[in-house]
DNA sequence: CAACTTTTTCCACACTCAGGACAAAGGTCG
DNA sequence: CGACCTTTGTCCTGAGTGTGGAAAAAGTTG
């Protein structure tokens, strides 16, 4: 099959290529209404972008009082892959030119294998989806790593819990593997674009995104863009220190957010019930499972566990703590929560809101949703197949 | 005389006229080195450019080896007005289309006593410098407000430290006295724009700067435009709580970074330290006096006062760490330090810098500047012309 | 003074684009 | 079902924009 070869040739045709992934099918009068061309200019450029096959006719519209327009929408073919690589497993998912998800694959797997390892994993993943008849190949590919990376070269930098992969040519070496253009992001700001683009996120210009998982981060999007900062590591709140004499973190200092709350940071204080026997409940899922994640926090407190409604609460007012602080100075329009502990939901929200409404100014807070994100772990790969989408219908 | 009334006509007029603001008289040769626009067209441009009167031919140019050039420059007698209203007095400077100061006044004012007695002020400073010969009339005005303000319409909003300014048309009266385009924003953005256009920050395009002047705050520069949050309060990191016990803050809550560290807190803790005898050079200063300012704990410890060293020292800390957290969030490419404060200079920054070193994360310190500002009580009034130049020189 | 540069002006040609005229296609109402 | 309206798509013209070459103007260098 022949693949996207084609770029938008100027900034009217990325123009009406965005159209037509944010809003599907198209009438080109309806086209016509959104973008404040000439029709004639409209025709030239729409039947410029029929001729480099990114774009096909798709059969009439419905009249609206008049002759009945023919839409026209993206390749049906063309397909993205989103990867996500998490701490602790990865993602992939298989879109159309929509950023619709055809397919959705989940691994378990840990960072820490390696560069090698985990991409031959995606590979094997993405080779499944092609098998079972979603794709006969792929026109570009998004991913995440769960640290920062250098954005223009697509290379992690200096990553805390991957270590193995600095340096790693992970665009050039994915580029290579899939024959298509790969996009690399740190896997907070690919949630957030996930979230922006198909989730709670729509519309707002201006918004914070915080991801706990294994770790915690945040992605910033300003204007409708991501901002990454000067050196692709901003958005790292995990490491910000909530309390001087706090507990050891990691990264060698004390009292980072991340030491104590997180996945990792939440598991651990939960087994330190069971075992301390303050919780029951946490008792006989240790017995059971042989060790505790966040999702048997999640379910314990929605079995009305004391001991874990407490970790939750004190969790979120760390959290909420920070966040405050965060929404005093970037003055978000919405805040976003969602990673893997959002399994703990409404007790989480409404300790983080608690605290963010009592610190934080009222000019501030006065209209600021803080809301769980709604994508849950799609919200990832829609982000990434998202980054590259919007790198090839720019302007080459 | 007459006043500026051309506008650009279009986005190559107003890259031309900026490059003629920053980078002074230039010949066309040189401006089409810069612009990418073919000799003709740059040719038209320009002389459209002088039929408006907003630039004018300025001599011959040095010969670069052949024909000598014509220079053009911006129109010598536009005028614009730079307005800083602090908390506790008024700077007033007249500029010339290039945003040199061609002359400045400062007067000791009050902000409380409300909006029609600081213009008042404000239009006698500036008729002052009118009638010293600097300037004719204005061709715009820009003016720095302490407190948050909606951008659009230039209205203060909830001004914490200036009330009686809720919801004054600031823009909307001044334009009208001055007979002028004019634009308000809060003064920390404009010593932002000030450090950015003439001071330390020129060529960095994402960077911080605080000030620390009776409140604390943050101006945001995000890709070299000012950020100014959804509701015009980004940056308001005064109220950040620094200390869950510390001490009560005017906003209500405890612990407030303003309530440790600012120079209202540090006038208070000098006094205290003078009357508990703990500083004999405090306790020289009151008598003398009467009261005691940042300016004095300044001067003490540059005599070395133990007292007052301390009491930097603290405050950098809690300054720092509060900065720390936002070079993690935001990984800026350089951090600004600026207000009245800054005359605790490198004994303030060293704990500064001793604080982000410590807790933030390498990637995001490693090539991290922490300075402070160069421009001192000019760098608002500079932010001020260049904010309303930046507005004229758009296209209309 | 001759040879070489740089700057500026002039001009012809290609290209873009808006908007009007008109044809095609469909709806609506009597 | 047919007259009349609206909407959509196509074609065409004319105004304007922008490019690049040629040549003149103004200097420099040896």
């Amino acid at each position: 099959m022949r693949r996207m070869t084609a770029r938008p040739a100027n900034a009217h045709q990325a123009r009406l290529l965005r159209l037509l992934r944010d809003g599907g099918p198209n009438s080109r009068a309806q086209l016509g209404d959104q973008v404040d061309l000439s029709r004639s200019k409209l025709a030239v450029e729409v039947d410029r972008l029929l001729e480099t096959g990114l774009v096909v006719a798709d059969g009439l519209a419905a009249s609206r009082g008049g002759r009945r327009s023919h839409n026209i929408r993206l390749a049906p073919e063309l397909r993205f892959l989103g990867v996500d690589i998490g701490a602790t497993s990865v993602d992939v998912a298989v879109t159309n030119a929509e950023l619709e998800v055809l397919g959705h694959l989940n691994h378990p797997m840990d960072v820490r294998e390696g560069p090698v390892a985990v991409f031959e994993q995606v590979l094997s993943l993405a080779a499944k989806l092609r098998a079972s008849g979603l794709a006969e190949g792929f026109d570009g590919a998004g991913i995440g790593v769960p640290g920062p990376v250098r954005f223009p070269e697509g290379v992690p930098v200096a990553p805390p819990i991957m270590p193995g992969w600095d340096g790693f040519p992970v665009r050039e070496a994915l580029s290579q593997e899939l024959g298509c253009p790969v996009m690399v992001d740190n896997d907070v700001n690919l949630m957030a674009m996930g979230e922006q683009h198909a989730g709670v996120a729509r519309s707002v210009g201006d918004f914070l995104c915080v991801k706990i998982g294994t770790g915690i981060g945040c992605g910033i999007v300003v204007g409708g863009e991501v901002y990454r900062g000067t050196t692709g590591s901003a958005g790292d709140i995990g490491h910000i220190q909530v309390d001087p004499d706090g507990r050891p973190c990691a990264c060698g200092n004390k009292g980072c957010l991340e030491a104590h709350f997180s996945g990792a940071a939440l598991a651990r204080d939960a087994e330190d019930a069971a075992r301390e026997g303050r919780s029951p409940e946490f008792a006989a899922r240790l017995e059971t499972a042989g060790r505790l994640t966040a999702a048997d926090v999640a379910a314990a407190a929605a079995a009305g566990d004391a001991a874990a409604l407490d970790l939750i609460r004190e969790g979120g007012n760390r959290l909420g703590q920070v966040i405050a602080s965060l929404v005093s100075f970037f003055n978000p329009g919405l805040v976003v929560i969602g990673g893997g502990v959002t399994g703990l939901g409404h007790n989480l929200l409404a300790s983080v809101r608690t605290q963010v409404y009592k610190q934080s100014l009222p000019l501030a807070t006065g209209n600021l949703p803080i809301v769980l994100g709604e994508l849950g772990p799609t919200a990832g790969v829609i982000g990434a197949a998202r980054l590259i989408s919007d790198h090839l219908l720019s302007p080459a």
